[in-house]
DNA sequence: CAGGATCCAGCTAGATACTG
DNA sequence: CAGTATCTAGCTGGATCCTG
C-alpha cells in the first residue's frame, strides 16, 4: 500500500479521450446509489421492494430511477412478469457483471487508505 | 473483456462497512473535477495558472475549491512560495499517486465497454 | 406490487467582480 | 499570480400523493 515505485500506470494513457470516458464512468458510477443497486444484484436477481428494502435510506423515487438509468446503459436487465400484482425482476446484465471488477478495486483502495485520509483531514481541519 | 466467470471478487466483500468506504471514495472521486486534477498533476507538480490552462473548462472557483477539497484528504500537496508575485505549486502525495491505479483500472473498463454502454443507450432510447 | 406525477429544499458549479 | 466574495441558474434527491 502507498506503493511509489515511479513506473507510472496512468501517464501513457493520459489521453484526453480516455480522460473523458474515466470521466464519463464516473458520472455514471459516481451518484449516490448506482453502485449499492449494482452490489445488491451482485447476489442475484431481486424485485423492487426486495432492492427497496435491502438499500437503505433510498427513496421509491429514487430506485426507480437509478435503476432505469443502469437499464438505459445496459448494466441491468428488467424483466416484467405481466401478472396481479405485477412481478418485476431486475438482474445485472454481464455488461454489469464486469464493472463491478473495477469498482472493487476501488473499494480495496478504500478500505485500505480510509484511515490515511480521515487523519489527513483531522489535520487538515485542526489548523483551522 | 465481458468475462463472466462466476468466481465473484465482489460478493464476498460486500459488507457495508465496506460498501460504506466504497461510496465515500466514489463521492470523494466521482465529482466532476477531482480526477482531472488527479490526472494532470500525474505528470508532476503544477502551479495554480497552469492548471488552470491544463483542465479544459474548469473555472478558476472550482479549481479552487477542488484542490483544496483533494489537499484536505491528504491526495495533493500544496506549497507556497512566499515571493511577489506568489508562487504556489501543487503535486501529488504518495495517497494521491496510489489512487491514480485503480481509478485507471475503471479507465480501461470505460474504453473496453465505451461502446457497449453507447448502443445499449441508442436501443434504450429508440424504443421511445 | 411497481411505479408515475408533483412539489420543493439544498447543494453544485458557473459568472463576475475584487484583493494581497 | 493566486486566490476570496457574492450572486444565481440548474440539477439532485427527498417527501408526498396517486394509479393500473
Amino acid at each position: 500500500m502507498l506503493s511509489d515505485r515511479h513506473t507510472d500506470v496512468t501517464d501513457a494513457e493520459h489521453s484526453p479521450i480516455r480522460c473523458q470516458a474515466v470521466n464519463d464512468i464516473l458520472a455514471r458510477v459516481g451518484d449516490k446509489w448506482s453502485m449499492q443497486v449494482v452490489m445488491s444484484l451482485s447476489a442475484g436477481p431481486m424485485r423492487f421492494n426486495e432492492l427497496r428494502r435491502a438499500i437503505d435510506g433510498i427513496s421509491q423515487r429514487m430506485l426507480t430511477r437509478t435503476l432505469r438509468a443502469l437499464e438505459r446503459d445496459g448494466l441491468v436487465d428488467r424483466e416484467v412478469t405481466p401478472s396481479v400484482p405485477p412481478r418485476v425482476d431486475y438482474s445485472l446484465t454481464m455488461l454489469g457483471r464486469s464493472l463491478r471488477e473495477p469498482v472493487a478495486a476501488l473499494g480495496v483502495w478504500a478500505m485500505e487508505n480510509r484511515s490515511h485520509i480521515d487523519s489527513a483531514r483531522a489535520r487538515f481541519d485542526a489548523e483551522e
